[in-house]
RNA sequence: GGCGCGAUAGCAAAAUGGUUAUGCAGCGGCCUGCAAAGCCGUAGACGCCAGUUCGAUUCUGGCUCGCGCCUCCA
Protein backbone atom coordinates (compact mmCIF):
# COMPACT_ATOMS: atom_id res chain seq x y z
CA UNK A 1 0.00 0.00 0.00
CA UNK A 2 1.33 3.28 -1.23
CA UNK A 3 1.14 6.61 0.64
CA UNK A 4 1.50 9.82 -1.27
CA UNK A 5 1.54 13.40 0.37
CA UNK A 6 -1.01 14.96 -2.06
CA UNK A 7 -0.78 18.74 -2.67
CA UNK A 8 -4.37 19.20 -3.16
CA UNK A 9 -5.53 17.78 0.48
CA UNK A 10 -2.05 18.53 1.78
CA UNK A 11 -2.06 15.04 3.39
CA UNK A 12 -0.85 11.83 2.89
CA UNK A 13 -3.35 9.88 1.25
CA UNK A 14 -3.04 6.26 0.09
CA UNK A 15 -2.65 5.77 -3.65
CA UNK A 16 -5.28 3.94 -5.65
CA UNK A 17 -4.45 3.81 -9.59
CA UNK A 18 -7.40 5.18 -12.11
CA UNK A 19 -7.08 2.03 -13.76
CA UNK A 20 -6.08 -1.02 -11.46
CA UNK A 21 -2.79 -2.13 -12.89
CA UNK A 22 -1.51 1.21 -14.31
CA UNK A 23 -0.19 4.55 -13.12
CA UNK A 24 0.03 7.87 -15.53
CA UNK A 25 1.98 10.33 -14.36
CA UNK A 26 2.89 13.79 -15.71
CA UNK A 27 6.04 15.66 -14.47
CA UNK A 28 7.12 19.42 -15.47
CA UNK A 29 10.47 18.91 -17.08
CA UNK A 30 12.98 21.32 -18.09
CA UNK A 31 12.88 24.22 -20.44
CA UNK A 32 15.53 23.52 -22.77
CA UNK A 33 18.29 26.95 -23.34
CA UNK A 34 20.89 26.39 -21.39
CA UNK A 35 22.10 23.77 -18.94
CA UNK A 36 20.91 21.98 -16.39
CA UNK A 37 21.37 22.55 -12.50
CA UNK A 38 20.90 19.91 -9.26
CA UNK A 39 17.71 21.79 -8.91
CA UNK A 40 16.89 20.14 -12.47
CA UNK A 41 18.70 16.97 -11.17
CA UNK A 42 16.49 16.54 -7.87
CA UNK A 43 13.32 16.80 -10.27
CA UNK A 44 14.52 14.20 -12.56
CA UNK A 45 16.07 12.30 -10.08
CA UNK A 46 13.13 12.09 -7.25
CA UNK A 47 10.85 11.59 -10.37
CA UNK A 48 12.61 8.79 -11.46
CA UNK A 49 12.45 6.56 -8.65
CA UNK A 50 8.94 7.63 -7.83
CA UNK A 51 8.51 5.97 -11.30
CA UNK A 52 10.71 3.09 -10.61
CA UNK A 53 9.43 2.49 -7.03
CA UNK A 54 5.55 2.46 -8.60
CA UNK A 55 7.06 -0.17 -11.39
CA UNK A 56 8.57 -2.44 -8.27
CA UNK A 57 5.26 -2.42 -6.98
CA UNK A 58 3.80 -3.75 -10.20
CA UNK A 59 2.25 -0.85 -11.69
CA UNK A 60 2.59 -0.30 -15.38
CA UNK A 61 3.69 3.17 -15.40
CA UNK A 62 2.89 5.74 -18.49
CA UNK A 63 5.68 8.03 -17.34
CA UNK A 64 5.31 11.71 -19.48
CA UNK A 65 7.60 14.58 -19.26
CA UNK A 66 7.60 17.09 -21.12
CA UNK A 67 9.91 19.38 -22.85
CA UNK A 68 9.25 23.46 -23.18
CA UNK A 69 10.92 24.90 -26.10
CA UNK A 70 9.21 27.65 -26.47
CA UNK A 71 9.44 30.46 -24.64
CA UNK A 72 10.50 33.94 -24.09
CA UNK A 73 13.69 33.00 -22.66
CA UNK A 74 14.69 30.93 -25.68
CA UNK A 75 13.50 33.23 -27.44
CA UNK A 76 16.07 35.53 -26.03
CA UNK A 77 19.12 33.53 -25.91
CA UNK A 78 18.17 32.42 -29.97
CA UNK A 79 18.80 35.84 -30.23
CA UNK A 80 21.56 36.38 -28.38
CA UNK A 81 23.51 33.77 -29.56
CA UNK A 82 22.41 34.04 -32.94
CA UNK A 83 21.77 30.43 -33.03
CA UNK A 84 18.38 29.26 -34.26
CA UNK A 85 15.34 27.83 -31.96
CA UNK A 86 15.72 24.86 -33.33
CA UNK A 87 19.79 23.97 -33.09
CA UNK A 88 19.66 26.04 -29.46
CA UNK A 89 16.62 23.68 -28.05
CA UNK A 90 18.08 20.56 -29.97
CA UNK A 91 21.59 21.49 -27.94
CA UNK A 92 20.30 21.39 -24.63
CA UNK A 93 17.92 18.34 -24.65
CA UNK A 94 21.03 16.75 -25.88
CA UNK A 95 22.48 17.84 -23.07
CA UNK A 96 20.08 17.27 -20.88
CA UNK A 97 19.80 13.67 -22.11
CA UNK A 98 23.37 13.28 -21.22
CA UNK A 99 23.11 14.95 -17.41
CA UNK A 100 19.94 12.62 -17.08
CA UNK A 101 21.62 9.68 -18.01
CA UNK A 102 24.64 9.88 -16.08
CA UNK A 103 22.52 10.22 -12.95
CA UNK A 104 20.92 6.80 -13.48
CA UNK A 105 17.61 8.10 -14.73
CA UNK A 106 16.02 5.99 -16.83
CA UNK A 107 14.16 7.84 -19.91
CA UNK A 108 10.26 8.87 -19.19
CA UNK A 109 7.77 6.54 -21.58
CA UNK A 110 7.40 10.02 -23.36
CA UNK A 111 9.10 13.10 -23.81
CA UNK A 112 6.90 15.27 -25.96
CA UNK A 113 7.89 18.83 -26.81
CA UNK A 114 5.64 22.03 -26.77
CA UNK A 115 6.48 22.53 -30.48
CA UNK A 116 5.02 19.69 -31.42
CA UNK A 117 1.81 19.70 -29.36
CA UNK A 118 0.48 22.85 -31.01
CA UNK A 119 -2.58 20.99 -32.77
CA UNK A 120 -3.19 20.06 -29.20
CA UNK A 121 -3.05 23.34 -27.71
CA UNK A 122 -5.37 25.30 -30.03
CA UNK A 123 -8.30 22.59 -29.45
CA UNK A 124 -8.20 23.20 -26.09
CA UNK A 125 -8.05 27.27 -26.37
CA UNK A 126 -11.10 26.56 -28.65
CA UNK A 127 -12.92 24.49 -26.14
CA UNK A 128 -11.82 27.25 -23.77
CA UNK A 129 -13.56 30.30 -25.37
CA UNK A 130 -16.42 28.23 -26.69
CA UNK A 131 -17.38 27.65 -22.68
CA UNK A 132 -16.57 31.73 -22.33
CA UNK A 133 -13.61 30.64 -19.85
CA UNK A 134 -10.73 32.58 -22.65
CA UNK A 135 -11.67 35.57 -24.28
CA UNK A 136 -9.69 37.38 -27.53
CA UNK A 137 -7.88 40.59 -26.61
CA UNK A 138 -8.37 43.27 -28.53
CA UNK A 139 -4.76 42.74 -29.39
CA UNK A 140 -4.86 39.58 -30.64
CA UNK A 141 -3.85 37.83 -27.33
CA UNK A 142 -6.31 35.04 -26.28
CA UNK A 143 -6.27 35.29 -22.37
CA UNK A 144 -7.95 32.87 -19.56
CA UNK A 145 -10.63 34.49 -17.29
CA UNK A 146 -9.25 33.35 -13.95
CA UNK A 147 -12.62 34.61 -12.42
CA UNK A 148 -14.77 31.68 -14.84
CA UNK A 149 -13.44 29.40 -12.92
CA UNK A 150 -14.61 28.96 -9.42
CA UNK A 151 -11.74 26.47 -7.96
CA UNK A 152 -9.48 28.62 -8.89
CA UNK A 153 -6.11 28.41 -6.16
CA UNK A 154 -6.97 25.12 -5.07
CA UNK A 155 -4.04 23.67 -5.59
CA UNK A 156 -1.60 26.34 -3.78
CA UNK A 157 -4.32 27.35 -1.51
CA UNK A 158 -3.83 31.05 -2.60
CA UNK A 159 -7.81 33.41 -3.30
CA UNK A 160 -8.21 35.39 -5.86
CA UNK A 161 -8.66 38.33 -3.38
CA UNK A 162 -5.38 37.97 -2.10
CA UNK A 163 -3.65 37.85 -5.02
CA UNK A 164 -5.47 41.22 -6.82
CA UNK A 165 -3.52 42.60 -3.24
CA UNK A 166 -0.22 41.13 -4.22
CA UNK A 167 2.15 43.58 -5.90
CA UNK A 168 1.72 42.82 -9.53
CA UNK A 169 4.23 44.18 -12.00
CA UNK A 170 3.35 45.09 -15.80
CA UNK A 171 -0.34 44.40 -15.84
CA UNK A 172 -1.06 44.08 -19.64
CA UNK A 173 -3.75 46.57 -20.41
CA UNK A 174 -5.24 44.35 -23.11
CA UNK A 175 -6.29 41.94 -19.91
CA UNK A 176 -10.01 41.93 -18.91
CA UNK A 177 -8.59 41.06 -15.08
CA UNK A 178 -5.26 41.57 -14.33
CA UNK A 179 -5.15 37.91 -12.70
CA UNK A 180 -5.97 36.57 -16.12
CA UNK A 181 -2.78 34.80 -17.72
CA UNK A 182 -2.46 34.21 -22.14
CA UNK A 183 -3.20 31.28 -23.46
CA UNK A 184 -2.27 32.31 -27.53
CA UNK A 185 0.41 35.15 -28.07
CA UNK A 186 -0.39 37.21 -31.49
CA UNK A 187 2.74 36.77 -33.52
CA UNK A 188 5.40 39.42 -33.24
CA UNK A 189 8.21 40.56 -35.86
CA UNK A 190 10.83 38.24 -35.24
CA UNK A 191 9.11 35.52 -32.91
CA UNK A 192 8.59 32.18 -34.50
CA UNK A 193 4.59 31.54 -34.84
CA UNK A 194 2.09 29.28 -36.00
CA UNK A 195 -1.36 29.27 -37.53
CA UNK A 196 -4.21 29.35 -35.83
CA UNK A 197 -8.05 30.04 -36.21
CA UNK A 198 -7.14 33.47 -34.75
CA UNK A 199 -4.40 34.38 -36.46
CA UNK A 200 -0.40 33.49 -36.39
CA UNK A 201 0.67 33.43 -32.39
CA UNK A 202 2.28 31.11 -30.10
CA UNK A 203 1.32 29.45 -27.54
CA UNK A 204 1.53 30.95 -23.47
CA UNK A 205 3.38 29.33 -21.12
CA UNK A 206 0.71 26.93 -19.19
CA UNK A 207 -1.11 25.55 -22.09
CA UNK A 208 1.06 22.92 -23.49
CA UNK A 209 0.92 21.03 -20.39
CA UNK A 210 -2.66 20.67 -20.32
CA UNK A 211 -2.59 19.97 -23.79
CA UNK A 212 0.55 17.46 -23.49
CA UNK A 213 -0.98 15.58 -20.76
CA UNK A 214 -4.39 15.53 -22.23
CA UNK A 215 -2.95 14.22 -25.34
CA UNK A 216 -1.08 11.12 -23.71
CA UNK A 217 -2.65 10.41 -20.39
CA UNK A 218 -6.23 11.76 -21.27
CA UNK A 219 -8.38 14.35 -19.04
CA UNK A 220 -8.08 12.49 -16.33
CA UNK A 221 -4.66 10.98 -14.82
CA UNK A 222 -2.95 9.84 -11.89
CA UNK A 223 -0.12 11.72 -10.55
CA UNK A 224 1.38 15.33 -11.75
CA UNK A 225 4.55 16.23 -10.64
CA UNK A 226 7.31 19.18 -10.40
CA UNK A 227 9.16 21.62 -8.52
CA UNK A 228 7.23 23.30 -5.78
CA UNK A 229 8.33 26.28 -7.83
CA UNK A 230 5.51 25.17 -9.83
CA UNK A 231 3.12 25.20 -8.00
CA UNK A 232 1.59 28.87 -8.35
CA UNK A 233 1.41 29.77 -10.75
CA UNK A 234 1.87 27.47 -13.04
CA UNK A 235 -0.26 23.98 -11.68
CA UNK A 236 -2.74 26.15 -10.77
CA UNK A 237 -2.78 27.56 -14.62
CA UNK A 238 -2.76 24.30 -15.85
CA UNK A 239 -5.89 23.14 -13.20
CA UNK A 240 -8.11 26.11 -14.38
CA UNK A 241 -7.27 24.94 -18.28
CA UNK A 242 -7.97 21.43 -18.36
CA UNK A 243 -10.64 21.47 -15.49
CA UNK A 244 -12.37 23.97 -16.88
CA UNK A 245 -12.27 23.08 -20.38
CA UNK A 246 -12.63 18.84 -20.18
CA UNK A 247 -15.05 19.72 -16.99
CA UNK A 248 -13.52 16.40 -15.04
CA UNK A 249 -11.12 16.53 -12.27
CA UNK A 250 -7.29 16.46 -14.00
CA UNK A 251 -5.45 14.48 -11.79
CA UNK A 252 -5.70 13.01 -9.07
CA UNK A 253 -2.25 13.39 -6.66
CA UNK A 254 -0.22 16.26 -7.01
CA UNK A 255 3.79 16.06 -5.93
CA UNK A 256 5.95 18.93 -5.52
CA UNK A 257 9.51 18.19 -4.46
CA UNK A 258 10.81 20.53 -2.37
CA UNK A 259 14.01 23.14 -3.73
CA UNK A 260 17.66 22.86 -3.91
CA UNK A 261 19.69 25.70 -1.45
CA UNK A 262 22.55 27.23 -1.38
CA UNK A 263 23.42 29.06 1.75
CA UNK A 264 20.09 28.73 2.76
CA UNK A 265 18.66 30.60 -0.58
CA UNK A 266 16.67 29.07 -3.03
CA UNK A 267 18.93 28.03 -6.20
CA UNK A 268 17.57 29.43 -9.14
CA UNK A 269 18.49 30.74 -12.49
CA UNK A 270 17.29 34.64 -10.96
CA UNK A 271 19.52 34.35 -7.99
CA UNK A 272 22.28 33.39 -10.37
CA UNK A 273 23.59 31.05 -7.59
CA UNK A 274 23.26 27.58 -9.28
CA UNK A 275 25.48 24.85 -9.99
CA UNK A 276 24.83 22.98 -13.34
CA UNK A 277 25.05 19.15 -13.38
CA UNK A 278 27.82 19.34 -15.52
CA UNK A 279 29.96 21.66 -12.87
CA UNK A 280 29.31 19.21 -10.19
CA UNK A 281 30.38 16.14 -11.97
CA UNK A 282 33.99 17.71 -12.81
CA UNK A 283 34.19 16.90 -8.97
CA UNK A 284 31.99 13.98 -7.58
CA UNK A 285 31.15 10.70 -9.41
CA UNK A 286 27.61 10.68 -10.25
CA UNK A 287 26.82 8.26 -8.47
CA UNK A 288 27.46 10.17 -5.52
CA UNK A 289 24.96 13.06 -7.12
CA UNK A 290 22.45 10.75 -7.01
CA UNK A 291 22.59 9.84 -3.29
CA UNK A 292 22.85 12.81 -2.21
CA UNK A 293 19.71 14.04 -3.56
CA UNK A 294 17.66 10.20 -2.29
CA UNK A 295 19.48 10.54 1.16
CA UNK A 296 17.12 13.77 2.04
CA UNK A 297 13.25 13.60 2.05
CA UNK A 298 12.01 15.04 -1.63
CA UNK A 299 9.59 17.67 0.34
CA UNK A 300 12.36 18.69 2.54
CA UNK A 301 14.92 21.71 1.29
CA UNK A 302 18.21 20.45 0.11
CA UNK A 303 21.36 22.26 1.07
CA UNK A 304 23.78 21.82 -1.53
CA UNK A 305 27.90 22.28 -0.86
CA UNK A 306 30.75 20.83 -1.36
CA UNK A 307 31.05 19.70 2.24
CA UNK A 308 27.63 18.00 1.65
CA UNK A 309 28.67 16.36 -1.33
CA UNK A 310 31.93 14.99 0.51
CA UNK A 311 29.85 13.79 3.07
CA UNK A 312 27.37 12.02 0.45
CA UNK A 313 30.97 10.11 -1.22
CA UNK A 314 32.13 9.05 2.29
CA UNK A 315 28.32 7.38 2.86
CA UNK A 316 28.10 5.74 -0.48
CA UNK A 317 31.83 4.54 -0.40
CA UNK A 318 31.03 2.57 3.04
CA UNK A 319 27.99 0.76 0.77
CA UNK A 320 30.46 -0.47 -1.52
CA UNK A 321 33.65 -0.98 0.80
CA UNK A 322 30.69 -3.48 2.04
CA UNK A 323 29.71 -5.26 -0.82
CA UNK A 324 33.47 -5.32 -2.53
CA UNK A 325 34.28 -9.09 -2.99
CA UNK A 326 31.07 -10.83 -3.18
CA UNK A 327 30.32 -12.09 -6.42
CA UNK A 328 26.17 -11.06 -6.49
CA UNK A 329 24.74 -12.83 -9.38
CA UNK A 330 20.67 -13.41 -8.31
CA UNK A 331 18.92 -10.08 -7.58
CA UNK A 332 16.09 -11.20 -5.74
CA UNK A 333 15.20 -10.06 -2.68
CA UNK A 334 13.73 -12.25 0.39
CA UNK A 335 10.97 -9.57 1.23
CA UNK A 336 10.09 -11.68 4.39
CA UNK A 337 13.56 -10.32 6.14
CA UNK A 338 12.57 -7.35 8.59
CA UNK A 339 15.09 -5.28 6.80
CA UNK A 340 13.81 -5.84 3.46
CA UNK A 341 10.27 -5.07 5.03
CA UNK A 342 11.66 -1.92 6.10
CA UNK A 343 12.59 -0.74 2.92
CA UNK A 344 9.42 -1.68 1.46
CA UNK A 345 7.63 0.50 4.25
CA UNK A 346 9.97 3.20 4.25
CA UNK A 347 9.20 3.57 0.56
CA UNK A 348 5.66 2.80 0.02
CA UNK A 349 5.38 5.45 2.84
CA UNK A 350 5.55 8.97 0.27
CA UNK A 351 8.58 7.38 -0.99
CA UNK A 352 10.94 8.14 2.01
CA UNK A 353 13.98 7.00 0.54
CA UNK A 354 15.88 9.11 3.22
CA UNK A 355 14.61 5.97 5.55
CA UNK A 356 14.98 3.77 2.97
CA UNK A 357 18.59 4.41 2.71
CA UNK A 358 19.32 3.91 6.26
CA UNK A 359 18.26 0.66 6.14
CA UNK A 360 20.99 0.06 3.26
CA UNK A 361 23.46 1.25 5.97
CA UNK A 362 21.91 -1.47 8.62
CA UNK A 363 21.91 -4.03 6.58
CA UNK A 364 25.80 -3.15 5.59
CA UNK A 365 26.75 -3.65 9.38
CA UNK A 366 25.23 -6.73 9.27
CA UNK A 367 27.18 -7.64 5.77
CA UNK A 368 30.42 -6.31 7.74
CA UNK A 369 29.64 -8.71 10.58
CA UNK A 370 28.85 -11.71 9.44
CA UNK A 371 29.99 -11.55 5.52
CA UNK A 372 26.64 -13.17 4.32
CA UNK A 373 26.20 -12.89 0.66
CA UNK A 374 22.71 -13.45 1.19
CA UNK A 375 22.36 -10.06 2.62
CA UNK A 376 24.98 -8.65 0.14
CA UNK A 377 22.54 -9.76 -2.31
CA UNK A 378 19.94 -8.04 -0.65
CA UNK A 379 22.01 -4.60 -0.27
CA UNK A 380 22.52 -4.49 -4.14
CA UNK A 381 18.64 -5.49 -5.23
CA UNK A 382 17.40 -2.94 -2.91
CA UNK A 383 19.55 -0.39 -3.98
CA UNK A 384 19.27 -1.39 -7.57
CA UNK A 385 15.64 -0.91 -6.99
CA UNK A 386 16.01 3.23 -6.35
CA UNK A 387 18.99 3.22 -8.80
CA UNK A 388 22.38 3.07 -6.47
CA UNK A 389 24.73 0.14 -5.96
CA UNK A 390 24.64 -1.32 -9.57
CA UNK A 391 27.93 -0.70 -10.31
CA UNK A 392 31.28 -3.26 -10.04
CA UNK A 393 32.67 -1.78 -6.63
CA UNK A 394 35.62 -2.08 -7.78
CA UNK A 395 35.05 0.76 -10.48
CA UNK A 396 33.27 2.91 -8.12
CA UNK A 397 36.27 2.58 -5.37
CA UNK A 398 39.01 2.67 -7.87
CA UNK A 399 37.27 5.28 -10.38
CA UNK A 400 37.71 5.55 -13.92
CA UNK A 401 40.56 8.29 -14.11
CA UNK A 402 43.85 7.37 -15.31
CA UNK A 403 46.49 7.30 -12.28
CA UNK A 404 49.79 8.11 -13.37
CA UNK A 405 51.35 6.03 -10.73
CA UNK A 406 52.03 2.11 -11.56
CA UNK A 407 50.07 1.28 -8.46
CA UNK A 408 50.39 -2.58 -8.14
CA UNK A 409 54.28 -2.07 -8.81
CA UNK A 410 54.19 -0.04 -5.64
CA UNK A 411 52.35 -2.38 -3.74
CA UNK A 412 54.82 -5.27 -4.76
CA UNK A 413 57.98 -2.45 -3.66
CA UNK A 414 55.54 -1.80 -0.06
CA UNK A 415 55.45 -5.74 0.73
CA UNK A 416 58.68 -6.46 -0.11
CA UNK A 417 59.73 -3.84 2.46
CA UNK A 418 57.13 -4.91 4.39
CA UNK A 419 58.88 -8.64 4.23
CA UNK A 420 62.48 -7.30 5.65
CA UNK A 421 60.35 -4.94 8.05
CA UNK A 422 61.78 -2.26 6.55
CA UNK A 423 58.62 -0.01 7.50
CA UNK A 424 60.07 2.99 6.85
CA UNK A 425 60.22 2.25 3.14
CA UNK A 426 56.77 0.42 3.44
CA UNK A 427 55.32 3.81 4.80
CA UNK A 428 57.23 5.94 2.44
CA UNK A 429 55.57 4.14 -0.20
CA UNK A 430 51.89 4.20 0.94
CA UNK A 431 52.21 8.08 1.80
CA UNK A 432 53.34 8.11 -2.18
CA UNK A 433 50.23 6.66 -3.20
CA UNK A 434 48.09 8.99 -0.46
CA UNK A 435 49.55 11.95 -2.17
CA UNK A 436 47.86 10.56 -5.30
CA UNK A 437 44.73 9.87 -3.33
CA UNK A 438 45.05 6.10 -3.52
CA UNK A 439 44.39 4.49 -0.30
CA UNK A 440 45.81 1.02 0.46
CA UNK A 441 44.11 -2.00 2.65
CA UNK A 442 46.29 -4.44 3.80
CA UNK A 443 43.82 -7.90 4.28
CA UNK A 444 43.92 -11.07 4.98
CA UNK A 445 43.77 -11.89 1.26
CA UNK A 446 46.59 -9.03 0.59
CA UNK A 447 47.18 -5.19 -0.08
CA UNK A 448 44.31 -3.81 -1.66
CA UNK A 449 43.71 -0.34 -2.63
CA UNK A 450 41.02 2.44 -3.71
CA UNK A 451 40.72 6.31 -4.59
CA UNK A 452 39.98 8.16 -1.70
C1' G B 1 0.47 42.94 3.01
C1' G B 2 -1.74 37.71 1.80
C1' C B 3 -0.77 32.36 1.85
C1' G B 4 2.37 28.31 3.18
C1' C B 5 6.67 25.46 5.03
C1' G B 6 10.48 24.57 8.48
C1' A B 7 13.45 24.77 13.33
C1' U B 8 16.40 17.41 15.59
C1' A B 9 23.04 16.24 18.54
C1' G B 10 29.83 19.18 15.71
C1' C B 11 27.80 18.55 10.35
C1' A B 12 24.01 16.13 7.33
C1' A B 13 19.28 13.88 7.86
C1' A B 14 14.69 10.45 9.18
C1' A B 15 11.08 8.45 12.29
C1' U B 16 8.26 8.58 16.61
C1' G B 17 3.04 10.19 22.41
C1' G B 18 6.98 6.15 26.50
C1' U B 19 11.84 1.65 23.51
C1' U B 20 19.47 2.47 19.40
C1' A B 21 17.32 6.12 13.36
C1' U B 22 21.16 6.40 9.78
C1' G B 23 25.96 8.53 7.56
C1' C B 24 30.33 11.57 8.51
C1' A B 25 33.19 13.63 12.53
C1' G B 26 34.54 12.62 18.27
C1' C B 27 36.08 9.42 22.41
C1' G B 28 37.62 4.25 24.39
C1' G B 29 38.80 -0.65 22.77
C1' C B 30 39.67 -5.03 19.22
C1' C B 31 42.39 -5.97 14.68
C1' U B 32 47.27 -4.06 12.30
C1' G B 33 54.51 -3.40 12.38
C1' C B 34 51.85 1.30 12.02
C1' A B 35 47.71 2.47 9.16
C1' A B 36 43.32 1.62 6.21
C1' A B 37 38.81 -1.11 6.19
C1' G B 38 35.77 -3.50 9.59
C1' C B 39 33.83 -4.77 14.44
C1' C B 40 32.57 -3.71 19.74
C1' G B 41 31.60 0.05 23.27
C1' U B 42 30.63 5.32 24.33
C1' A B 43 29.18 10.36 24.34
C1' G B 44 25.93 13.93 22.16
C1' A B 45 19.33 16.16 20.20
C1' C B 46 14.84 17.46 19.56
C1' G B 47 14.30 26.71 18.86
C1' C B 48 11.56 29.39 23.22
C1' C B 49 7.04 29.65 26.49
C1' A B 50 2.51 27.66 27.99
C1' G B 51 -1.35 23.75 27.62
C1' U B 52 -3.35 18.55 26.90
C1' U B 53 -1.40 13.81 28.98
C1' C B 54 0.49 9.13 33.86
C1' G B 55 4.22 10.62 30.18
C1' A B 56 5.69 15.24 24.50
C1' U B 57 11.09 16.04 20.45
C1' U B 58 6.33 13.96 18.68
C1' C B 59 -0.46 16.74 19.81
C1' U B 60 -2.60 22.15 20.67
C1' G B 61 -1.81 27.53 21.22
C1' G B 62 1.52 31.68 21.39
C1' C B 63 6.47 33.63 20.47
C1' U B 64 11.26 33.95 18.06
C1' C B 65 14.14 32.89 13.93
C1' G B 66 14.82 30.97 8.89
C1' C B 67 12.82 29.85 4.09
C1' G B 68 9.35 29.76 0.00
C1' C B 69 5.13 31.37 -3.16
C1' C B 70 2.12 35.71 -4.52
C1' U B 71 6.62 37.98 -11.21
C1' C B 72 10.29 33.87 -15.11
C1' C B 73 12.04 29.60 -12.31
C1' A B 74 12.53 22.23 -11.05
Amino acid sequence: MIKIFNTLSKKKEIFKSIQKGQVSIYVCGMTVYDFCHIGHARVMVIFDVVRRWLDFSGYKVNYVRNITDIDDKIIARSIQNNESIQSLTQRYIDEMNTDAKSLGVISPSREPKATEHIKDMLSIIQILIEKQHAYIAKNGDIFYSVRSFSEYGKLSGKSIEDLRAGERVDIDQNKHDELDFVLWKSAKPNEPNWDSPWGRGRPGWHIECSAMSSHYLGHHFDIHGGGQDLQFPHHENEIAQSEAAYECKMANYWMHNGFVRVDDEKMSKSLGNFFTIRMVLEQFDPEVVRFFILRAHYRSPLNYSNAHLDDAKLALQRLYVTLRGFKIENLEVDWSHPLALKFREAMDDDFNSSEAISVLFELANEINKNKSSTLANMLKSLGKIIGLLERDPEIFLKGDKKISLDINALISQRNEAKANKDFKEADRIRSLLLEHAVVLEDTPQGTIWRKE
